[in-house]
DNA sequence: TTCTGGCACTCTATTCACTAGAGTGACAAA
DNA sequence: TTTGTCACTCTAGTGAATAGAGTGCCAGAA
């Protein structure tokens, strides 16, 4: 639908309404506006306009008597051109600051703790995801003999992320086969991205020497060692903050939610659909989710650089929440990710 | 108190009195005891027996016109008399089993699994907590070189356990160097536990040689390294079933809940602190409790092996839970833990 | 002495009617 | 075009009435 042609009074309207109901998550009434806001028109004009922002799809009415609420085309609307950007306070930016602050303990422990930060200042679900492996270069990989049988495989890629795998072996195999492999494994892998590796591993290693069963392991393009490496690692928080919100009264929808939250791999592939073409902040409004459990939420994210691989972070609640703060969020959240996993 | 003088019937009233409880969830009156159970009195002698229960403490009335629920020291009293070791059928032992069967891809990863499968099979709060990593042995500790100035830092435990950490160096530091350090570093360490590192670091680093920048990177005690290694991680799934239960109808209730959830580290120690003398399944029923939010709820703990140290988990919900089933679940999943990581 | 049936009593949860209040839509006047 | 006003609608809350579950106790049976 064409909105161009709102006049100026009726985004304000609009713009006042949002605004309001964000704060109280109660129907809007024309009086409220009038009051609270200095428009300068009278409650029956503000009552005239909200009849007009009805029928365009904007706003509703819960029942014949009660206020307008904003329907998802209005939050839309509200985003895509009324809302202005919002300078995050400086506590905010500390908060963060202190969170992304260095590598140090690695990237899943920032990657932990900024879900966590997300959550606190937004007071809604944190969401953080681990950049995609598959893009991401293998700078390392490592042979490291931990007991009889066991060995521990040890992928370092560029980004800064590491990842182990635990290989139970053959006991007749020893160290030097040990170091023998890992020479080999560098020699024909390190460079490559773990997408790369996966898809042609069969070739890469298929000449080489070695220990034939240590070499089986990890022939195969299917092993657990180059799946277990690529599983995208999520971490979702603020469930507390969740549960406080009007919207979720219902035992159900809450349910449903917590249900979807669950599903990780789900909601990995969803987050990571919306920052498919391009990057850049993205809003996800209500029933433009793909998934039917969170289309009362809405979702902000936004794509943050490791290297050359990216992860996604966003913030996750209902329709209804404060989308200029939670931008600023999550996009101050997104620039020092990437500053400090890209090192630049 | 002392409950050994209670009689036949009041045991029997008892018993059914919670086992009813636990599945309706609604307080329960003489004449539902008489029907449901052949106990062969009739209604008015359940209500005597349940009155003299009452006076005991064992169970009480929510009002005067209501019938009886547990009280905390009902389920203590069943829980340690009444309860009967109950087989767990076959197709848990199979869920459990499948999750838990080979420790390829890591401990973390099953403990991870492991929380999920328990909160599934009881329809409670599944938790995990990783072995305790200051009684864990270090077999091997690795140093490798992934960019300029970042250097990984890999401990890999007899108990099949690998922590990552990610160490800032100067960018000057070479090949060589780490090669060297790492060699020390294996001299002087492995072998010993994670403990006994940080408590003697100092002494057994003091007089060797190697690069001094890099050496001084692991001398601190309160290093990162160690620190960050010695970590707990703490899984918990499950938060979808514990909003289903009535009990937590109550918003706030959930909420102070799911607070205590997000407190990691006392979650941690209070699970640990159950389980400092002996092992063993525990269960600590509600105001048993040490922290206040969890009084509503009671926890069934046990403790697993891995190697020469040991890791707890549990299951949490509310105390109308059924403890038999719990009690036989968490054991099973405890053994078949200890069974792998402990390679036994 | 112990158990049981019966009965009066208590308390809760539900229903229904009623009311106050918020908000609208529409109209006539400014 | 805007505004004040008023009749109308719908909800949420209140209070009374009621049904139902469950108890405690007593008198009689076993």
């Amino acid at each position: 639908m064409a909105y161009e042609n709102l006049s100026e009074r009726e985004k304000k309207v609009l713009s006042c309404l949002i605004s309001y109901y964000i704060a109280s998550a109660d129907p809007v009434g024309s009086r409220a506006i009038a009051n609270k806001f200095r428009l300068g028109i009278s409650s029956a004009t503000i009552r005239n306009t909200m009849q007009d922002l009805e029928e365009m799809g904007l706003v509703q009415q819960p029942h014949t008597s009660a206020g307008r609420i904003p329907t998802d085309a209005g939050y839309r609307f509200f985003v895509d051109t009324l809302l202005r950007q919002e300078q995050l306070n400086e506590a905010d930016k500390l908060a963060i600051d202190s969170t992304i602050s260095s590598m140090a303990g690695g990237v899943e422990a920032i990657l932990d703790q900024t879900s966590r930060v997300l959550a606190e200042l937004s007071n809604q679900l944190g969401v953080t995801i681990s950049p995609r492996l598959d893009d991401s270069i293998l700078s390392r990989i490592e042979l490291i003999h931990m007991t009889e049988g066991k060995v521990l495989v040890v992928l370092a890629f560029r980004s800064g992320l590491a990842r182990t795998i635990l290989l139970e072996v053959d006991a007749a195999i020893g160290w030097v086969e040990l170091a023998e492999m890992s020479r080999l494994l560098n020699e024909k892998l390190a460079g490559l991205s773990l997408g790369q590796i996966r898809a042609s591993i069969i070739e890469r290693l298929h000449v080489s020497g070695g220990n034939p069963r240590l070499l089986r392991l990890f022939l195969d393009r299917e092993s657990d060692i180059w799946n277990n490496a690529a599983a995208d690692q999520l971490h979702v928080e603020g469930t507390r903050n969740i549960i406080e919100q009007p919207e979720f009264a219902d035992r159900r929808k809450l349910r449903e939610l917590m249900k979807m939250l669950e599903r990780r791999t789900d909601l990995v592939s969803l987050l990571r659909n919306y920052h498919e073409s391009g990057s850049g902040i993205i809003i996800t409004i209500g029933g433009e989710n793909r998934a039917r459990e969170i289309q009362s939420c809405s979702v902000v994210s936004a794509t943050y650089t490791a290297g050359n691989t990216t992860g996604t972070i966003g913030i996750i609640g209902p329709t209804r929440m404060p989308y200029a703060k939670l931008v600023s969020l999550v996009k101050y959240a997104a620039r020092q990710l990437s500053k400090v996993l890209s090192g630049e």
